[in-house]
DNA sequence: ATGGTAGGACACCTA
């Protein structure tokens, strides 16, 4: 088996379009999930992916906010998108796929960002990040996605290591690294059982981000990255993790994303 | 200690 899935929060996939065009183009992954697509279905703009190559999409929208999506050079069987703590948010989409692309099931979630006040009496968003992260790992366990080959990639907003932020001290009272997230996302991996792709091949201490503030004067001077976004794959998955790459210079293109491509091969 | 940027939609929300 031989496979290669990319996640990319991509803030706008009709603004940055020609953004990810070139990235399929120069790296041509098998899968690619988006997150943040800001737009309905009827406007994913499909006619630029079939034109690289890419016709298979599983698509799950909103107006204005949220949205993921997967879209694929490979055939995808069945999909559905899951809705989290009751309301209509598109967060999550998954897709099966056929043989071409070893028979995987990839899941693609968007975590909420959680809003500024790591307190879920005073932030109602934060409290809702908290639910939702546990209704991931009650998902984890009620229907066992980590089964058999499967993979869940997404902007997970949380940054769980040390070594997933530019300063651990500096980020313990910073919403994406406070420790009852970190707890919460890592129960939520443990429980299922999935594996952290990435780490598997880049183990602590190494530094790992994936993400750069727009706020930053200069964000590759100051270097103040978090690592947002993840690949995680199912235990029987976890030997065929062969390569895994952060394309850290698509924050520097032309009107980024705040968030990189990270690609992991499989086989 | 503070404010800094970006996108979508249309007043200000989310990030």
């Amino acid at each position: 088996m031989s496979v290669s899935v990319a996640t990319w929060n991509i803030n706008s996939v009709r603004l940055r379009i020609d953004l990810v065009t070139r990235f399929l183009e120069e790296h041509r992954p098998d899968i690619l999930c988006l997150q943040e697509t800001k737009c309905q279905d009827g406007q994913f703009p499909m006619a630029d992916f079939r034109k690289a190559g890419y016709e298979h999409a599983a698509i799950h929208g909103q107006k204005g906010y949220h949205g993921v999506a997967i879209v694929s050079r490979r055939p995808i069987v069945a999909s559905e998108g899951l809705h989290f703590c009751g309301k209509t948010d598109a967060r999550h989409i998954s897709a099966r796929f056929g043989p071409e692309a070893g028979g995987i099931t990839v899941h693609n979630f968007y975590v909420p960002a959680g809003g500024d006040i790591p307190d879920p009496v005073e932030n109602e968003k934060f409290a809702h990040k908290l639910s939702f992260l546990d209704e991931m790992k009650a998902w984890g366990t009620d229907r066992n996605p980590a089964g058999s080959k499967a993979v869940l990639v997404g902007d997970l907003n949380v940054a769980p290591l040390e070594t997933d932020v530019w300063s651990h001290k500096q980020m313990l009272k910073v919403v994406s690294h406070t420790p009852i997230e970190c707890e919460k996302l890592l129960a939520a991996q443990g429980a299922a059982g999935w594996v952290d792709a990435v780490r598997s091949l880049k183990p602590e201490p190494e530094k790992v981000y994936t993400w750069w503030s727009y706020r930053a004067a200069d964000w590759a001077a100051s270097d103040r990255g978090r690592r947002l976004d993840h690949v995680w794959v199912s235990p029987d998955l976890a030997p065929d993790v062969s390569r895994t790459h952060i394309l850290r210079d698509a924050r520097g293109w032309e009107r980024p994303s705040d968030h990189v491509p990270v690609i992991v091969n499989l086989g």
